[in-house]
DNA sequence: AAGAGGCAAGAGAGCGCTCTCTCACCGCGC
DNA sequence: GCGCGGTGAGAGAGCGCTCTCTTGCCTCTT
């Protein structure tokens, strides 16, 4: 019933614990013969080390945590930004032999949890999505001395090494394509302004239209379908003249389609519309969308190679290319 | 630089190491005034402690691990299904102190490593997502003898506790609508007949279909989007003068609206659509989708539940009613 | 008043592993 | 022929914690 230790094996084998330890750790200096009898005794005993011991004196765990600081809205409708990141990360370091530790804290005593847990070393480093700026947390893990990475620029006060991609740049191609198809007043509906993404997709927007002496017409959405189609019931108030709308998001973007439907509006007839991230419900839409497609799995990768390859917290940051992708909605 | 100990804590106390454990832990049977002292000089030290020399003596470890397994295709796309049950865990988890560990083996060395995994004893249970009948990971979970429960019900050979909804209810549910509707060749897109939720709303529509002597037509999908729309290709190929579907998954019936929308049928008029699901995405498809709810979320917190519960082997699964949500494709 | 009984705190033995240090043994050069 | 470096295996000291066992003290009973 009990489990084999190392000392069972090493009796099994016939020599000391020290070397099957060294077996079993893969060291080189290990005659082939003693090495073939140890592992033959691992097998037979069905040997598993135990990694509390393990980590124990070597002070690592083997498991990265990844940290959703994200308000349930998101996480609860259907974006699949989320999935994508975690199944991505989980890939990833799977690769190199980690677990994945998930952690999505819900509340004030949920994010002491994080930080407990971090600063007691339980994980060997950190991977931060969806960052808001009002987030204590970062700067709470950045002081524990566990390497940092975030996924998304980071708004806070704190400053990890981060992978983006270039929303602003994306933001540019959005808008500038509706002025190339001839739209002369384009609205924006914009993410959470305490988030990075939300904020230089909005940048982005400004920036292009500010170029050519345009009025710049915005509502607030938080990145869900729903706060989509409300802000677009608002912009058709504010300015019911307006022929195009670059949404910060697909999700948003779909709901946007939807309030245009109800007040009769027509795609891209009366009014063109440009999502972000390019999900795959992007071309089921009707029309089906033109959006900015972002390399989300791309930015997981690059975090979780990052942190692997050992945080330099002076390292410049790695930042994807956007791509617009037209289809018939503008 | 270095933690501070128990060692240390001890001694700024003025205590023994067994005191301030007693304290920590929260054991009954200690002075309120050595208890204070105890408490100040974690404090002041900062001390927090050390899971790995904790679990070394407990053999517990306070995280349970969540295994999807999953085929690409699914979590890829924008289900959002796959999100929703590891935000309630999650959150359940969380809220019992427990942390996740999120394990998606892509590979069979995949899958290895996760019964080495749980073999070693680095998790306290498991909960089991999306289960196919081929998958022999299940039936290896359960022989390590960690506490293992499963969300929806098993196919494999290996039967574990379980949660799940009333898929066979609800897919009666779809299809007595549609024949109360008037419809009468009423086709389905199916989920993956290797999966229980593929293959008990099958049961259902045949259940239905068969007890008024009408024929069966079935497509199978895998709950993408993007099934849905080829299966729905295929059906109005073998049978066009259908006119209704009832779709295993709400993604699916999105990507058979956008098949019958190309292929100039009109709904409901033409064809009428069931869905499976009632994602957020259900209420913003054009028309919105008539659809059966699934309870994901309570199903998840039931599974943590019996898990922290301490798992009875013969226990009764918990089965969740649907319910059916009629809006305009119907 | 003396022994029994109870309760709170300390002593110390591990949990299973890694890793340094030591030791034995080999071949080699001078 | 003797010492020397190099190589591979064993001995043993912890890593930081829990938990049993023991001890000491105080109260209660007869």
């Amino acid at each position: 019933m009990k489990r084999p230790t190392l000392e069972a094996v090493a009796a099994r084998a016939g020599v000391s614990r020290a070397t099957v330890s060294r077996v079993v750790n893969g060291s080189a200096t290990v005659n082939p013969q003693i090495r073939t009898v140890v592992l033959r005794a691992v097998e037979e005993l069905g040997y598993i080390p135990n990694s509390a011991a393990r980590s124990l004196v070597t002070q690592r765990t083997g498991s990265i945590g990844l940290v959703v600081s994200e308000p349930l809205a998101r996480v609860f409708s259907d974006d699949p930004f989320f999935s994508l990141v975690v199944r991505t990360v989980s890939q990833e370091l799977e690769a190199a032999d980690k677990q994945v530790v998930l952690m999505i804290p819900s509340s004030p005593a949920g994010q002491a949890r994080v930080e407990r847990y971090v600063a007691g070393r339980h994980v060997d480093g950190v991977i931060l999505l969806s960052q808001h700026g009002s987030d204590p947390l970062p700067a709470a893990l950045l002081r524990t001395g566990v390497p940092v990475v975030s996924h998304g620029r980071p708004v806070s006060a704190a400053k990890p090494p981060y992978c983006d991609v270039d929303n602003v740049g994306g933001a540019r191609a959005a808008v500038e394509h509706l002025l190339a198809r001839g739209r002369r007043r384009i609205a924006t509906i914009t993410g959470p302004l305490d988030m990075s993404a939300g904020l230089d997709r909005l940048a982005g927007y400004r920036e292009i239209l500010s170029g050519t002496g345009r009025r710049s017409l915005a509502a607030i959405g938080d990145f869900t379908r729903e706060s989509g189609a409300a802000a677009m019931d608002q912009l058709l108030e504010d300015d019911p003249g307006l022929d195009a709308v670059f949404a910060a998001s697909d999700l948003m973007a779909t709901g946007a389609l939807h309030s245009l439907r109800k007040a009769g509006r027509r795609v891209p007839d009366d009014v063109a519309v440009v999502g972000f991230d390019d999900i795959d419900a992007a071309r089921y839409t009707d029309p089906p969308l033109t959006t900015v497609r972002q390399p989300i799995a791309e930015v997981a990768r690059a975090v979780v190679r990052i942190l692997l390859a050992g945080v330099d917290d002076q390292a410049e940051p790695v930042i994807f290319p956007t791509e617009l992708v037209v289809r018939d909605s503008t």
